[in-house]
DNA sequence: GTCTATAGCCAGATAGAC
DNA sequence: GTCTATCTGGCTATAGAC
């Protein structure tokens, strides 16, 4: 029973986003992919072409899964510390259940940086715009101190993202089992937050 | 003339450093090693047997490099918002000069995360707790707010490194070209430590 | 120690029957 | 659309001459 006749064209694309995000695109083995898959490697080639073709589907569909939670930082109507607040706690615990995603992304745009070319379009472009205006005007109103825009945006990017890339390197060095890393990863959603808000708020 | 007649076996481990950390362990060619260190790809396994054995060698080197260097977080004596003025400013610079090494490190231990218990030995364990221990006596004395000591790290960490690794899609996202993204990591030698400094410190 | 030549394997891709 | 069988090429690794 299970998954008997779903799309034979999805079921190729789970199993290859399974095998691509934990090997990369250089280790992953498309008989994996097709055993995963519960089919023959010709299949693969039947849908996708090539391994090429079917990386960069697996690709755009991480980075399009990704995209719209991290460009809510940049889109957001609200107040600035409540956009933090929303925006560390939603995309840490996004980034929780879907920890894959982030080192993939960042591997394979090391790898090829050609790629976010055709990816990321000019989206970003406009809200980072707005946002960075956001920011310089809390500054001159007196609400935060003075502060480079983009440098505030790399830094809660950095607080939210980098703990899970290097979670190898940190749990060890931490002396933490993945149960309390997890824990002290649910931790962050609020502490971050609060780090940079008292960064950055001028007390009265 | 140049580099004629050092060691052969140091060729190969600098032209393995070369391809293994720009191509990752699966996507690193044996004769493009051979190539580069300009002998034959016989000669890489008279000197290391494997392709395995020269990756781990590769590996343990680059983690050598940096390990000494984000130790000193853990290790100095220094009163403590100098220690991270210092920490912050001397390892930005360093990761500004050797940036392959740090996405090549978390790339290969989320490979193969087993890796890191051959690299690290227990130097980390004894150091972390002096830090923590330091951190929780300025907490206790009222010099810096209440804050786990484990997450400062963690941040201290992320803010430093999380930019080098991110550069291709930050630099698209914050629309700077090659240029102008080192300058923003030039910034950031003084720029993070000032914001880790303000996020704990305690006006008086 | 250094080379050329090649063994041996395994991957991606395709042909062609059903 | 799905399969089996196979081609073709490229890779690691080794044998063996010098």
């Amino acid at each position: 029973m299970v998954s008997s006749k779903i799309n034979t064209e999805e079921k190729i694309l789970d199993a290859a986003k399974d095998v691509f995000q934990s090997k990369g695109m250089d280790g992953a083995r498309m008989q994996e992919i097709a055993d995963k898959a519960g089919i023959n490697k010709a299949m693969l080639h039947y849908y996708y072409r090539s391994k090429q073709k079917l990386f960069e589907a697996v690709f755009k569909n991480a980075f399009t899964i990704m995209a719209p939670k991290l460009i809510k930082i940049f889109d957001s109507e609200e107040p600035f510390f409540e956009l933090i607040e929303h925006f560390v706690n939603d995309y840490i615990s996004f980034v929780s259940k879907h920890s894959y995603i982030p080192i993939f992304i960042i591997q394979e745009l090391n790898r090829n940086p050609e790629m976010i070319k055709e990816v990321i379009a000019e989206k970003f472009g406009k809200v980072t715009n707005s946002l960075e205006s956001k920011i310089e005007k809390l500054v001159k109103s007196g609400e935060i101190r003075r502060i480079s825009a983009q440098q505030l945006i790399i830094n809660i990017i950095s607080l939210c993202v980098f703990p899970f890339l290097a979670r190898p390197l940190l749990s060890e060095i931490l002396q933490k089992d993945k149960r309390a890393y997890k824990a002290l990863m649910e931790e962050r959603k609020t502490h971050v937050s609060e780090f940079i808000i008292n960064a950055i708020k001028i007390k009265q």
